[in-house]
DNA sequence: TCTACGATCTTT
DNA sequence: AAGATCGTAGAT
């Protein structure tokens, strides 16, 4: 069995979404026997982002956005990939982080199983397919990962460098939001997706 | 109720 | 380069 880290507690989330963001990288989502390490996230909320489910206030879809930080906020989109995401800051804050890839630590088999006999980064890199491999699903919404029995988040090993760039997939933003750098990666991981864009930082 | 459109992925 | 596919937001 893979040694599992410790626990993260619900305050390592409680912080602003883009300092949540840049830590979450090299932590590992543990389910059952899957161990995945977080390679690359982006931050999504705080004040006025035109790029956030939330810029429109509270609707039924972002409910759980809106909840404490250290919940799941998971959606479907384009109609087959589920995301998810991890709820940051305080209750009414609406910011949350996208999970957009991972690197596998334990449990291949049944990623590969479920991702359908793939294999290499292609697994694990972009939003739906981290969902897939996970098998997630909207019953997860607002589940807690600070806690032990379901999805969990547990220390790992913080990346030496970390790289950053503008979100993907957001051409429906303002400008002035799409070009923040609020997309964070590990530095010469293979399980990042479009390395293009992204620079030392 | 109706309609347009996605924080994407796979195949052509 | 384009199709798949369906829940949701916003309009009516």
């Amino acid at each position: 069995m893979f040694p599992a880290g410790k626990l993260l507690p619900q305050c390592f989330y409680q912080r602003p979404v883009e300092n949540v963001a840049r830590s979450l990288l090299g932590m590992h989502l543990h389910q059952g026997p899957i161990v995945l390490k977080i390679t690359e996230v982006e931050a999504y909320g705080g004040l006025e982002d035109s790029a956030s489910h939330c810029r429109s206030g509270r609707t039924a879809r972002n409910a759980p956005m809106w909840a404490a930080g250290g919940c799941a906020y998971i959606y479907l989109c384009y109609g087959r990939h589920h995301m998810l995401n991890l709820v940051t800051g305080q209750a009414g804050e609406g910011s949350a982080v996208l999970i957009r890839a991972c690197e596998p630590m334990a449990g291949l088999e049944l990623i590969r199983e479920r991702r359908g006999g793939l294999a290499g980064p292609a697994l694990l890199t972009g939003p739906g397919r981290v969902a897939q491999a996970l098998a997630l699903d909207r019953s997860y919404n607002g589940q807690p990962l600070y806690e032990t029995g379901g999805l969990e988040l547990r220390e790992g090993e913080p990346p030496a460098v970390v790289l950053t760039g503008p979100r993907i997939g957001v051409p429906y933003a303002e400008p002035i939001h799409r070009a923040l750098a609020l997309r964070f990666a590990v530095a010469g991981s293979a399980w990042v997706a479009e390395r293009k864009r992204l620079s030392r930082g």
